[in-house]
DNA sequence: CCTGGCTCTCTTGCATACAAGACAGGAAGC
DNA sequence: GCTTCCTGTCTTGTATGCAAGAGAGCCAGG
């Protein structure tokens, strides 16, 4: 989004910044966010880039390594299970309560598919990616209940990080396919079937990640020697290059 | 629970301190965690308690005024029903997730019920208040799944504000009874008669809430006029009485 | 060539200092 | 007496400084 200069407005750009940074498949797992870095990137002190690193870890989306610096998480295989196991459950609880949906949900919803489609069309992978996430997000706004929103949005988040860790090849048709059944089992009224079909599709979804595949094929190694995590930070590239080589001070 | 000397972990005690306060309905919603004071409490300097506040405010537990303090949150009444709705979407859809409930597991909630009924013939009534909400938290233990534990903790935190701002009695009883018809269910392996009646027991507690009275009869006078919140400091009984007149230096 | 240890640098952890806003209380003017 | 303004105090907001830990790299010894 919007880079430095934001001052003023700075209060939580860091955080909403990285979030749709990675909702949007352009920071990767494992990524190194140096508080030195950031402080420069967005011109204000160490202090504020921690607050919203805290803020960030308590949301599951960073974590802290002592002394060594703040890595954008890599879920195990097992943070992987519970991150959709969670999903299953908010997402087919949040559908079955529904009642009705309104004319302006159905027409936001139809929109949203629209995209998913011109964006399959053109090929534009990272914002395919955001799109597929957004679904459901979208979804939730539809209840009006921020709470349930912001919960899904950070699973969200941790999704695409697992789908960038565990994911060979990305099945944009079938997932859009499902994001229609979905859809349409909703105009229906029926909100039995479309939980029932958002179970079905998170299964599917999660069926296709390759979860014996470790992130990094050393990590056991690495963790067994107390390595850093892999920075990555070669492969973090910013739409906007700000991160030049800033031999920070 | 602990207090002060708690250094080495006071990590995170502080943010387990109060949100543990505030599930045992020892903290009360609008009361004022004033910087100064926390820090003292905890020996620690200011730095570490913003920490946990930041945390806490993530969490929807705290909200900052700016320049004026951090103060427990004190839902508003389309607060509480967006945490009833929550906790609805979040438990049926939990419960209904569910397979079966291992041994271990009904010991587990069994003892739970006997300590509900140990409290309530003991008249109890703060730990009542906590066993009242931490059933529903075994019961996401039981799932293993640490994500929605952590979810509903907080909603369950939330929801406890909620009931000392709006519940004028405590139906202990008639929740009691609500967590063991839920039990019932489950030991029967009738997890979707389980999640309908964890909706029906949520339902029945919202509806005991007098959401018309306003939490503060001022509280619109009040921000009209920019005036703080009302502390409620003066109310605030910790059973350890740790917070004296503490004029901060 | 390999191994062990040392140092040097870079990182976060934490405390502190100072700035700035929000009230409270009192004094002055009407 | 009432209102208005002003000043003092207390709060959080933010930056900065210093300490401590973790590695990376180098050098010596085998």
């Amino acid at each position: 989004m919007q880079e430095s200069q934001a001052s003023e407005t700075t209060q939580k750009s860091i955080e909403v910044t990285i979030v749709s940074g990675i909702l949007s498949a352009k920071i990767r797992p494992g990524t190194r966010l140096g508080e030195n870095q950031l402080a420069a990137l967005f011109g204000v002190s160490r202090t504020r880039v921690r607050e919203a690193m805290m803020r960030l870890e308590t949301r599951g989306i960073v974590h802290v390594s002592p002394r060594r610096g703040w890595f954008v998480v890599e879920p195990s295989a097992e943070d992987a299970i519970a991150v959709y196991e969670a999903r299953r459950v908010v997402e087919a609880g949040l559908l079955r309560s529904m009642a009705l949906l309104t004319e302006e949900g159905r027409k936001a919803l139809d929109a949203h598919l629209n995209e998913e489609r011109n964006a399959m069309a053109a090929g534009d992978r990272q914002r395919l990616t955001y799109l597929m996430g957004d679904f459901h997000i979208r979804i939730a706004e539809l209840s009006g209940n921020t709470i349930i929103v912001d919960i899904l949005r950070d699973l969200t988040a941790r999704t695409i990080l697992i789908s960038m860790l565990y994911q060979s090849e990305f099945h944009a048709a079938q997932s859009h396919e499902g994001h229609c059944r979905i859809f349409e089992a909703m105009q229906t009224g029926d909100f039995v079937r479309a939980a029932e079909l958002s179970v079905e599709h998170l299964d599917e979804v999660e069926m296709g990640l390759d979860l014996t595949a470790r992130p990094d094929p050393l990590s056991d190694l690495r963790k067994s020697l107390s390595l850093p995590p892999r920075t990555a930070s070669s492969t973090f590239q910013p739409s906007d290059p700000k991160i030049p080589t800033t031999k920070e001070q």
